[in-house]
DNA sequence: GTGAAAGCGCTAACAC
DNA sequence: GTGTTAGCGCTTTCAC
C-alpha cells in the first residue's frame, strides 16, 4: 500500500497527457502569448492535477541564472547580524529570488571555501560580511562575473558595492556623550577582531576626546582578548569583559564596542558596590533587545541592521540588471545614540541609589 | 581595458585546449580510475589554469540530486534558531551539502510559499520549524519525495521524523525547582503562540504542581498577549511581559516561558522595590547570552540548541541514504535547570538585599 | 584508456 | 498557434 514517491513530474508528461508537444506545454504555462486560450487552460489544468512543478535547475541551466542569490555571514548568533539575515532574506524572496546561507564563523578558511561554494552554485550575486583578513577570493568571485556587496565591513581593494554603519560616528557621539555628562577619564573597551568596525570604532573615541580637549592616554584604548571558543561560539564577551576589567583602574566612563561589554562591566561594577553611571558612567553599542531592561538601562548606540540589509540586497539587485561597470556605491548608514540611565543626560551628582525610572521609548522599540 | 567577466569556462574548453574528448576530461576531474596518469595531470593543470569550476546546476541536472538542503526557520532573531542555524548550516557544510534558507516569521501564508520553492529548487531535503497552524502544504512537500524533519515543533500528522526539546519537563524542572524553594502560590507566564512548544510548558508546570500536590487555579496560567510588530519583530517579550504584569497580583514565583519574559519581571520588581529571590522568585527559559549576567542573575532552562540542530541534519542525512520506509523517529533532547539567583537552590528568609555574588560557572557557559 | 552517443528538463530559435 | 530542432553543461552507457 505504500506507494513509492513517483518520480516529479515534468513538461513532458503534460504534455504526452494533451497531446501535445513540450514547447507548446512550456509557452502555455509561462505567460506568452503565443498559446491559444483552450490549450492554455487544458494545459494549466493538467499541470495542476497532477502537481506539476518546474524544475529551476534546468530552467536555471538554459538561461543561464539560477535565480539563486548568496549570503555569506560570519555568526548568526550576533544579534546584529539575525536581524541582517532576516531583513535580506526578505528582500531577496520578495524579488523572487532564494538565498544560499554561508557561514564562515570568522574563519578565513571557511571563507575561502564559501567562495567556492559561490561559484559552482552558480549564484547570480552575492551579499557578504567578509572576514577581512584576507580577500584574494572574493577577487576571484568577482572577477568570475558574480557582483558582490560587503556588508557591516568594507574590502576596499575589490572595489564592490558596500553598505554599512557609520561605526565611527556611533563611537563619537557615545564618547561626546560621556564627557558632556562630565566624564573627563574615558576608557574604550573594544573587540580584538582585527576589523575595520572596531577600527572605526576607535577612531571615533580619539576624535571625540580630541575635539573635548581631552588627551587620550595609551591605556585608555584597550582590547578584551576573546577567546574563540568552538565554531558556534555565542558572544563570549560578558564573561571575557568582566574578567578583563577586574584588573583595570576604573576611570569615570567606558565606551564599550559591543552590549555584551557592557553587560560584564556592569556585573563587575555591582559587585564592587559602584553605582552607574553614579561612580563610572557607560554606554554599550548595538542595543541588543535586553539593553533597555537590564536594572540600569544601558546607553547604548542602535544599529540600522533592517536599513542595512535591504539596501544591500537594493544594491545587489540593481547590479545584476546594470551589468554595466559603474562606479561602486559605498554607504554608511547612521546609527543611532539611544540615551538611558547608564550614561543619562545630565549626570547627576549625588550617587543616584534608586533604580525607579519607568523603562523608556515603550512604543518607539524598532529595529 | 576593462575586461567583461569572460563566461564560465566548462569542461568543453578545457577538452579542446588539450585535444580531449569531453568525457575524458570529466572523468579525469572525478576520481575515476579509467583515465591515465599523464591525461589526468594535463587535464587538473589546465583546469586550474583557467580557474575552472564544475557548475553545479548542469551535474544536478544529471544526478537527480541538487545536494542542497532547505531550512525554514520562523525567526533568525531567536537567539535559540540562531544557533540552531550556525549547528545546522555547519554541518550541512561538513556534509558537502548547500542550505537554502527560509524564514517564514509563523505566518503560514509565507510557509507554504517556502514549500514551494523548496519543490522548485529540488533540494534533497529540508529541516523545518514548522508554523503548525496547517500542514497540508507539507505534506504535499514530503508525498512528492522531500523528506522532512521537524525540529523543535512537531507536525504528529505527517509522521516525519522529528527533534526537539523535552519543553515539558524543563518546565517541570523550574516549577518543582521553585516549590522546593519554599513557593507555594506560583504563576506561570507563557508566549500566546499556538504551538506545542508553549502546550509542553504548560503541561510540565501543572504536572509539576500536582506533584507537589499545589492546586493551579484557573489564574495561574496566563498567556501574554504579543502584538506582532513587523516582519523582522526581534522578541518584544520584555516590554509585553512588563506591561501585562503590571495589572497581576504577584504570587510567590514566576516561571517563564521566556527569558525575555523573566527580564520585563525583573525590572517591573525592581520598580516596585521587591526584592528577587527574597519576594518573588523568577525562572527564565532559553538561557539567553545575557542570563548570566543580569543584576539578578537568572535560573533558566538551557536549550540545547547545538545539539537539536546537528541531529536534525543527521537524521535527515539518514533519510537520504536509506530511501526505504522505515518509521519516523522522535528525539527529544533533554534541556537543562542552570540554577542561578533568581531562584536559589534553599530559598533565604532574609530580604537579601546584597547581590555581589560572583558570576557563577566562568567556564562552563558553553552552548 | 578514450571517444561517441544519449539524455537530465527546460527554453529559444526557427519553421509551418 | 503549434511542432521541430538545438542546446545549456554535465555524466553515464557502450563501443573501440
Amino acid at each position: 500500500m505504500t506507494e513509492g514517491p513517483r518520480p516529479r513530474p515534468t513538461l513532458r508528461d503534460i504534455a504526452t497527457a494533451l497531446g501535445l508537444s513540450v514547447n507548446t506545454v512550456s509557452r502555455a504555462l509561462g505567460d506568452k502569448d503565443s498559446v491559444s486560450a483552450s490549450t492554455r487552460a487544458a494545459v494549466q489544468a493538467e499541470a495542476a492535477r497532477i502537481g506539476y512543478v518546474p524544475n529551476t535547475l534546468a530552467r536555471s541551466l538554459v538561461l543561464g541564472s539560477a535565480m539563486t542569490l548568496g549570503l555569506v555571514i560570519t555568526n548568526p548568533s550576533n544579534p546584529f547580524y539575525a536581524q541582517l539575515i532576516s531583513s535580506i532574506e526578505l528582500r531577496v524572496r520578495a524579488q523572487g529570488y532564494s538565498l544560499l546561507l554561508l557561514v564562515t564563523d570568522e574563519s578565513v578558511e571557511n571563507e575561502q571555501r564559501a567562495t567556492e561554494a559561490l561559484r559552482r552554485s552558480a549564484v547570480d550575486g552575492a551579499v557578504v560580511v567578509p572576514v577581512q583578513a584576507e580577500w584574494d577570493h572574493w577577487r576571484r568571485v568577482r572577477d568570475s562575473g558574480i557582483p558582490l556587496v560587503f556588508v557591516n565591513r568594507d574590502v576596499p581593494e575589490l572595489d564592490c558595492d558596500m553598505v554599512g554603519v557609520d561605526y565611527e560616528r556611533g563611537s563619537y557621539e557615545a564618547t561626546s556623550h560621556l564627557i558632556a555628562g562630565g566624564a573627563r577619564r574615558l576608557l574604550l573597551l573594544e573587540e580584538d577582531l582585527p576589523i575595520t568596525t572596531t577600527a572605526d570604532r576607535i577612531t571615533g573615541f580619539r576624535r571625540a576626546m580630541a575635539d573635548a580637549g581631552l588627551a587620550v592616554p595609551d591605556d585608555s584604548v584597550r582590547t578584551v582578548p576573546t577567546r574563540r571558543y568552538d565554531s558556534l561560539a555565542l558572544p563570549w564577551q560578558p564573561e571575557e569583559a568582566y574578567r578583563f576589567a577586574q584588573s583595570l583602574e576604573l576611570p569615570d566612563a567606558i565606551v564599550t564596542g559591543n552590549d555584551y561589554f557592557a553587560l560584564g562591566l556592569l556585573r563587575l561594577l555591582a559587585e564592587r558596590g559602584l553605582d552607574v553611571p553614579g561612580d563610572v558612567a557607560i554606554t554599550g553599542y548595538g542595543d541588543h533587545p535586553y539593553a533597555a531592561y537590564l536594572q540600569t538601562p544601558l546607553t547604548t548606540v542602535r544599529l540600522p541592521a533592517a536599513e542595512v540589509g535591504s539596501t544591500a540586497v537594493d544594491l545587489l539587485m540593481q547590479r545584476l540588471k546594470a551589468s554595466g561597470a559603474e562606479r561602486p556605491r559605498k554607504t554608511l548608514i547612521r546609527p543611532e545614540l539611544v540615551i538611558r540611565a547608564s550614561a543619562p543626560i545630565a549626570r547627576p551628582s549625588q550617587p543616584t541609589a534608586e533604580s525607579g525610572s519607568p523603562p523608556e521609548e515603550p512604543a518607539m522599540h524598532r529595529l
